[in-house]
DNA sequence: ATTACTAGGGAGCGAGTAT
DNA sequence: TATACTCGCTCCCTAGTAA
């Protein structure tokens, strides 16, 4: 069954209280509160039940069920992510802590190729030097893998007699509810999504006190 | 399109910003947002169209959306019902205004066939008369639809020389966070999904000082 | 480069009905 | 009375590809 459908119906489920407990849930039942038929009510409980989401029993022929420690997982999974949507519509929230990269950052952000269009698209000279942020759980790097395959601004990669610079994206974002700089991601980056590159006008970890380990909070907008 | 597969891309539209303005949503972007393929997108996108809950324009040829009305309202209600399930699990919560019956919920209430299931089931001995109260909101309409569905306890009818009485469903519940006491609903009743009957071992316009008008506040326990 | 039509397959649905 | 199987129909999905 199509995930975001088992979602809808765990949520159901979870209002009538199976999430803490085994209740009475006869088929016909649990079709009206689905909107459903009998017989798709019936073929629902036993797809959750074979994908583990639900236990169930029968105590006199009638169905009793009861969300399992998975299901409970997606249902509030995807509540985070609704209120998510509901609070912070057109920005993804991200937390993570301030950790040292290779220092390399300095090296890329300084080269005109690079410097021209970021100043062209996000409208600021990027200080020399990328803020690296891990991000402190697997809501923000699930959310940070779904960012990085949105578009955001373009920055085109260029070479050099020496080397090949590829190409680069970036979105603005709010860093600490305080400075507007942005994220960027590298075509080929050697990080995962566990991490995020931050640039600003200005020298973060300066501005801001950071220092290895500080806990950051950045505001990515989508539309800006 | 079903109505629960429409409310999560609503969500997911709304959750990039398409709630406030047009955001510019190239299909193989959305695609990547939705985990389905451009294609899907793309006929997702026209149908929720053709259903008016976005509108649509295309800038050079590339897709502009922006949810309408329509659409934000629908959002907000699943919104709504989604946190509600999250903060009132096994519950169902009404507030309403206290209304006058027309007096003869005294005389059902003090019929023996019905006095001696109530104490059975709900454990209390209704005092003869039923607070009516009309619901506040279309929302809480919505759910006493939908609560009046399930089974609750039933409570058998009976028939005197006189008359026949119906059969009456109950749901336990507690009346202004204070007085524990159950929501009825008649098999027959003249009420509409707008109105709700509620019973207790005390006479609750007296007990909770109500008079006409006043806000009174249901909570109908699902599995008590 | 972007949207969206078409065709084929599979998922999801309700009615009828066996158990 | 309850659950859940079968069947036929529709809805939903993707790949291929036209515009």
């Amino acid at each position: 069954m199509n995930i975001r459908l088992i979602r809808t119906y765990l949520v159901d489920l979870y209002k009538l209280g199976a999430g803490s407990r085994y209740i009475k849930s006869p088929t016909n039942e649990l079709a009206m509160f689905f909107g459903v038929s009998q017989q798709s009510a019936s073929r629902i409980i036993n797809e959750l039940y074979d994908l583990e989401y639900i236990d169930k029993k029968y105590i006199d022929r009638t169905l009793w069920i009861r969300i399992t420690e998975k299901g409970l997982q997606e249902v509030e999974e995807y509540i985070k992510y609704i209120n998510d949507a509901y609070e912070h519509p057109g920005e993804f929230v991200f937390e993570g802590y301030v950790v040292s990269g290779l220092g390399e950052g300095a090296y890329y952000m300084s080269r005109r190729g690079y410097v021209l269009q970021f100043e062209k698209y996000l409208g600021f000279t990027p200080y020399p030097g990328t803020l690296n942020i891990k991000l402190r759980d697997s809501y923000y790097i699930s959310q940070n893998r779904l960012l990085r395959r949105l578009s955001g601004y373009h920055i085109k990669g260029f070479r050099t007699k020496e080397r090949v610079f590829g190409d680069v994206r970036a979105f603005k974002a709010r860093i600490n509810d305080k400075i507007e700089g942005a994220v960027i991601y590298a075509e080929r980056s050697i990080y995962g999504f566990e991490m995020m590159e931050v640039i600003a006008p200005v020298y973060l970890r300066g501005e801001l006190s950071l220092s290895d380990g500080d806990m950051v909070r950045v505001v990515v907008y989508l539309n800006k």
